[in-house]
DNA sequence: AATAAAAGTGGACCACGGTCCGGTTATAGT
DNA sequence: ACTATAACCGGACCGTGGTCCACTTTTATT
């Protein structure tokens, strides 16, 4: 019977081709912006077929949470198990603070691929979002917050969801600080007084 | 110089295309469901060219838009001046629940439709969902809520959002009472205490 | 009734996301 | 080295949303 030998069951062509299109992949975005990222030009650039991109990444979200996969990883290490005030150690509401703090400066420079990434009726369903869900229940649980938690996760998550934040800070014209502020008085309201 | 006798501006041949575009966009919604209605459909059952449905509609969002225009007028109009709770002359937190439970009952029927309305990156702005962040925003001052009561309707408006409702309840399997309790709970949160 | 301009019309055309499948290549076992 | 087979590859192909523009129809004016 044959076995795959790569690291990650992936054979090594397909690895140095999933390499080569997210190189090309990062150079259109960085060159033309997230708009020009369509998956004709990246297959082009990689010098790679349609197909190919497709089996790698499924679909486009995909390519581009796989563009975010990097910074991803880092935010939920970050506030899993790294240092307070986002991970472990600081108090629940702190932590709630700085998470979604976190989350807004994310989208300075990110928020139009993860609006693009956020999109769609599956969205909600993927780990990523699920986990931060999740996290968020847990805080506020920690917090003594009482009523429909899982609901309250949804409530406070559709607050950071990249297509409103974008929206506020790029149509509303609103700064940083003020989208933080308002984070901040919601997950008071949400806690114990 | 020419002028238009039409009462909207619209001549009579376009107006009798409307109707049978709209009509031929609610047959199909009917008959299969909204995930088969697409554009070169509506605008072959219409039995017009596709140039006709684009120029009439602007985009497939601006044909649904038109699609839930009767019901959305009789809710703005229910919330802007029908009877109490939904209109004028209950307490602004009573209309607070009624508005959201009146939005969440609104999905279980046009979920679908009113998610496609509402996603892309202009949605936010489009008048509709401005007038109900108004809303929110004027009950909410009424109520005696503090803080950017702004970002406070946002927030409420979040929720409401036909993507997450959607989501909600038919894959979280969430029956519609949990939500309104959910969003019974969430106002009370932004009212003073 | 004739006229001219504004409004409307339809279908060819395009870009994009996504699928499919016959041919190719890497890999494990011999 | 040879072979069998699973994985991979590329690009032709499709459906859908949206644009374009030469042609037709309505309508106000005369």
């Amino acid at each position: 019977m044959l076995r795959l030998s790569g690291n990650d069951g992936e054979r090594a062509d397909a690895a140095r081709n999933r390499r080569l299109l997210l190189e090309a992949a990062v150079r259109i975005v960085e060159l033309h912006g997230p708009e020009k990222l369509t998956m004709d030009e990246v297959a082009r650039h990689a010098g790679v077929g349609k197909g190919t991109l497709f089996r790698r990444f499924g679909n486009k979200t995909g390519l581009i949470q796989a563009l975010l996969d990097q910074s991803g990883r880092d935010f939920q290490a970050a506030f899993m198990s790294g240092p307070p005030p986002l991970g472990p150690g600081a108090a629940p509401g702190e932590r709630l603070k700085a998470f979604g703090e976190a989350s807004i400066r994310r989208c300075e420079f990110q928020g139009h691929l993860l609006r693009a990434a956020q999109e769609g009726p599956e969205a909600l369903g993927h780990p990523t979002q699920r986990l931060s869900r999740q996290h968020l229940g847990l805080l506020l649980r920690e917090a003594g917050t009482t009523g429909d938690v899982e609901l309250a996760a949804y409530q406070l998550a559709a607050y950071l969801n990249a297509g409103v934040l974008v929206h506020l800070t790029e149509e509303r014209r609103m700064p940083q600080e003020r989208l933080i502020a308002g984070w901040n008085e919601l997950v008071k309201r949400f806690l114990p007084r």
